[in-house]
DNA sequence: GTCGCAACAAAAATCGATTTTTACTATGAC
DNA sequence: GTCATAGTAAAAATCGATTTTTGTTGCGAC
């Protein structure tokens, strides 16, 4: 028998993605109602399908489920962003130390092509969504070869709920170009193996983040 | 309108709880593919709601989704088990310290109740399964004063997820009461604030979990 | 006016049937 | 015998209709 392709996603796979998609991008208020009846309209898919993935998303921890009354988009508030960041802070220096340890040629070479992307996606800011894109792929390339999964798979976690944040701040002008001359040294101190200077930028660089996430969020809950 | 009671559970939720009892309890054998209709009619319930609660299994990780075909219960290797561990030990260390800085009166009660709880499910040892539901309880109380929910989030689906590998190996004889001296330890050390000292207690206690928990796992995959 | 309750409307959850996809088997060409 | 392919059986995924639960409104008692 020949391997098969990887086949194409289901129905439910698709809406997931897509909800996830808006879901981070803040398509919807937080704190809203959502009603099945018209995610199905907009969305064109059926019921059992799209109830699927909102219970993924209610798992993963995108949405909140409540008995009998359907699925709601999580409040966004400061002590939530605080735990958020606090906990990404601890999770990427972590990883990041472990991926420097691992790391070989052949991720050298992958990590400078991501950075090579997103500078590429930075210049041509016509198309935003593309720059996020490149973004995170450069985020999860530095720390691919950390070995812990479980611990990948928490940042990833983190990194999504963080964006529902940061995407809704204000943009910043000049912000861009500082994010971008972080990743620049970060892939430089990851090459050099600089781990003690690349575990003080990571943090920096999250912090740096979440001043600008601030302005997404009203006073506490 | 009067304060209405939290309801009967959906049968979604009450499935997912069940599968998920039976998925750490290792009742389907690791690295199975489940068959839906086999479950549909063991649970005795309808398609649409068992899908959404083995959707929810995958989203939290004690199930795998492959793109058409179906679900499986995930492989036990040594790898998975050394990183939960790693993590459970990480994650519950700092999630105790700040337990113990939080941790107000009330909390040092419920936290004696739960031990008490858990000694007298320890005398009676016909009723495994409840000796279980108090011991989790007691580990959660432990910690609850930590102001990170994420982080505690994180530490309950590790703990999940190693209990299939502790449950699936062979009991040891003497094991359950050097457990449950390290459990009054615990609550020694907490109710006195002595954060260093259950600091190395606690990541001792899930070491010897641990070394119990490898007789679960061949060698490696 | 407020409370309780019934009736109704809306939404969520569930069911059973149908469609789609995969897994298996058998057949025939080379 | 090996490979490819068609055909069939089984399983997964999806659909549309139905049931159940919630939320709202209106009516009457107090």
């Amino acid at each position: 028998m020949s391997q098969r392709e990887p086949a194409g996603l289901t129905a439910a796979s698709q809406i997931y993605a897509a909800l996830k998609r808006d879901l981070i991008q803040g398509r919807f208020a937080a704190g809203e109602k959502l009603a099945i009846k018209s995610l199905k309209d907009h969305y064109q898919v059926g019921l059992s399908p799209l109830r699927e993935a909102l219970n993924r998303l209610s798992a993963y921890g995108l949405l909140t489920q409540e008995n009998q009354r359907g699925f709601r988009v999580p409040a966004l508030t400061r002590t939530d962003l605080d735990d958020i960041v606090t906990l990404r802070q601890r999770f990427e220096r972590q990883a990041l130390v472990e991926a420097l340890d691992n790391g070989d040629d052949q991720w050298e070479a992958e990590l400078l092509a991501a950075f090579h992307r997103l500078k590429r996606a930075d210049d041509q800011a016509e198309d935003l969504e593309h720059w996020e894109q490149m973004h995170l792929q450069f985020h999860r390339r530095l720390l691919e070869p950390c070995a812990s999964r479980w611990l990948l798979r928490f940042i990833e976690q983190l990194h999504d709920q963080f964006d529902r944040y940061r995407r809704l701040a204000p943009a910043i002008p000049g912000l861009r170009k500082t994010l971008d001359a972080q990743h620049g040294e970060l892939v430089e101190l990851a090459l050099d193996r600089r781990t003690e200077a690349a575990r003080a930028l990571i943090h920096e660089h999250i912090q740096l983040s979440y001043e600008v996430a601030c302005g997404a969020c009203r006073d506490d809950a």
